[in-house]
DNA sequence: GAGCAATTGTTATATTGTATCATTTCTATC
DNA sequence: GATAGAAATGATACAATATAACAATTGCTC
């Protein structure tokens, strides 16, 4: 995702991004062994409904009707456990919440801009940021498993949105 | 604090970490208005004992026996705020937990490494991941105003122990 | 369809963090 | 030193996040 559309217009028709999202998945899934079951799918799929972080009780709360009583937040968890293995989304570990990830199937490590006004969250792509931790870690001889990096701050549309 | 003195020796002498920290701090606190009370300052002291973050409930139970009762979860979340706020400690974000700050003092954004084998986390000053942070932020019009910066991993000495 | 592994259900509980209001302590000023 | 306002702490309750342990079910393979 460019920085340019990382933080879209708040009213976009997003309907189009969780087709994206749900259509890369069904490809990964063709391909291999991605047991997606009913429960996980349902949670993928409100978790790339939201271009806000959600939390655990979050999706807990909002997936209560679905078929006949509401889950327990373990089940939750555990479809969230799962997802995040097959990086299809990443934990936001400023937040306690979580975000569909914007290249699934590319297994990746995430570099997040979280927006404190609109709360959304925009995976970035950086090479440069990897590169320069990369470097540091090595200098100290430090091996890399899982680098978390999350830039908090305001989004150009809040910025625009504030004048 | 260099790559190279970032996780020193399991066994090295900590006192004068600690020794380091407060005698900073103290000169903060001639300095200006910086109220570091007793209960404050023992909260500090805990969490600049230890190179492990500690959780907030953990620098509870060790503070318990202390003058009376047991301080509240409420008082050591207080204390740590206030600390966070002068810029004596930082959140580990990915742990829930509090390091204490090296360079108090001087207002800065942590980048932090975590050893996921000692559990020890040391500060890292980089010049080349900020600018890399702030350039991808500018490209996408995002306004920084909290970098979070944690880089899980394996350090030194516990590669080394590992041969 | 029998056996095994993976998933989900159920219940309880652990861990982390806040809200609210009362009380005490500190500081500045008279 | 008395005193009033601000800052800090105490006390109680509760909210929010996450996991443990074991039972039941589902799906896959032979």
């Amino acid at each position: 995702m460019s920085a340019e559309s990382a933080f879209p217009p708040i009213d976009h028709d997003h309907g189009r991004c969780v087709d994206l999202l749900m259509s890369a998945v069904e490809r990964l899934r063709a391909e291999q062994t991605l047991r997606l079951t009913p429960q996980r799918r349902r949670v993928l799929e409100m978790v790339a409904a939201s271009h806000v972080a959600l939390g655990a009780y979050d999706i807990l709360a909002r997936l209560g009707g679905g078929n006949g009583r509401p889950m327990a937040p373990i089940s939750v968890y555990r479809a969230l456990d799962f997802l995040l293995q097959h990086g299809l989304v990443h934990r936001v570990e400023s937040l306690n919440a979580f975000i569909a990830c914007t290249r699934p199937g590319a297994r990746h490590d995430a570099l997040l801009m979280i927006c404190s006004v609109c709360r959304r969250v925009a995976e970035l792509q950086s090479p440069a940021i990897e590169a320069a931790i990369a470097a540091s870690a090595a200098a100290g001889h430090f091996l890399v498993t899982h680098p978390v990096v999350e830039i908090a701050g305001i989004c150009r549309v809040c910025r625009a949105a504030d004048r």
